[in-house]
DNA sequence: CGTGAAAGTAAGACGTC
DNA sequence: GACGTCTTACTTTCACG
């Protein structure tokens, strides 16, 4: 493992230079479009060599600004037609009980993603269930009950549309 | 393009047969873990041979059961390390602002996902900015103001979870 | 429908500028 | 760092069980 050059100390937002030049942007927005774009279409896009694509999208893994690449599933055709957010609000707020949930909870069964988030409630969890009856017993059973859960609030998710431009935002 | 045996009448939620056999639960499961998951791989896993690996998997995108593949990418580390979920809240529920909501919401710079739910809210919109100056920024300038809106709640997402083991819930 | 083997295509490593 | 070429590995097509 080569060592960085300037091992940065702890702090939230690495925000030294462009970081990102207009080709590195161009390749995150493709793969960002179609995470299997060939590399060929990768070099065309983003106006420079094959070779030279293939190592720049290696250096942004290594980066870890391209994190891996995942499967869109159209979940209710998969048998999971129901789709809730469920807003989770802690009692204690005891440090290890919130650490533990996200954890645990994204483990489950049904469970497409977790959010720690600040305000009103501590955790929205994003889960999918084959019918209502099932949704219930998941909250119940998973979540309800658990140490430290004070309050869950379901909301159904009739659509979720994901967005087309994120990148834009970045500086 | 070949014509459905069973045209299918509107209705909620394909619920035939399996729809998913075992060999196809593998192949979405292990997409869903690296879309990029090479057709070797993916048929050894399934045990079946490379080329019907191929036809399976491409049958389950014509059947829409596979949408897409999209890259995972830090945001942070992109140079958007403020992430937000916006509740919104709509005053008159008008049936054109509410469908046009999510539509072009999604396509603003920032927006991860637009989240149309039940409840005491109607959306949420996940963001990401560079700045907390910035997200409130997109918040008067995009949420707040736009027309049918009533009443926007801004919560700091901490972090992002995704599930594992969504599939498990599937009948 | 599933299979094996051959043809077509893309990805990754190397030497050079 | 970026490029072009070459080797390797993967995907895909096809005739067949």
């Amino acid at each position: 493992m080569p060592k960085n050059p300037t091992p940065r100390p702890p702090g939230p937002a690495p925000r030294e230079r462009p970081l990102l030049d207009d080709v590195d942007r161009s390749l995150v927005a493709q793969l960002l479009r179609d995470g299997r774009t060939p590399n060929v279409v990768l070099a065309r896009g983003a106006g420079i060599a094959e070779s030279t694509c293939v190592a720049r999208v290696r250096s942004l893994r290594e980066r870890g600004l391209l994190a891996g690449v995942t499967a869109e599933v159209d979940l209710a055709r998969l048998g999971l037609p129901v789709q809730a957010m469920v807003a989770i609000r802690f009692s204690g707020h005891l440090r290890a009980d919130v650490d533990a949930f996200a954890e645990e909870v994204s483990g489950l069964p049904g469970v497409v993603a977790t959010y720690n988030i600040s305000g009103t409630y501590d955790f929205l969890v994003h889960v999918a269930a084959p019918t209502p009856e099932h949704l219930r017993d998941f909250v119940l059973d998973n979540l309800t009950g658990r140490r430290g859960v004070a309050q869950a609030e379901t909301s159904l998710v009739f659509h979720v549309k994901r967005g087309t431009d994120v990148l834009a935002a970045a500086p």
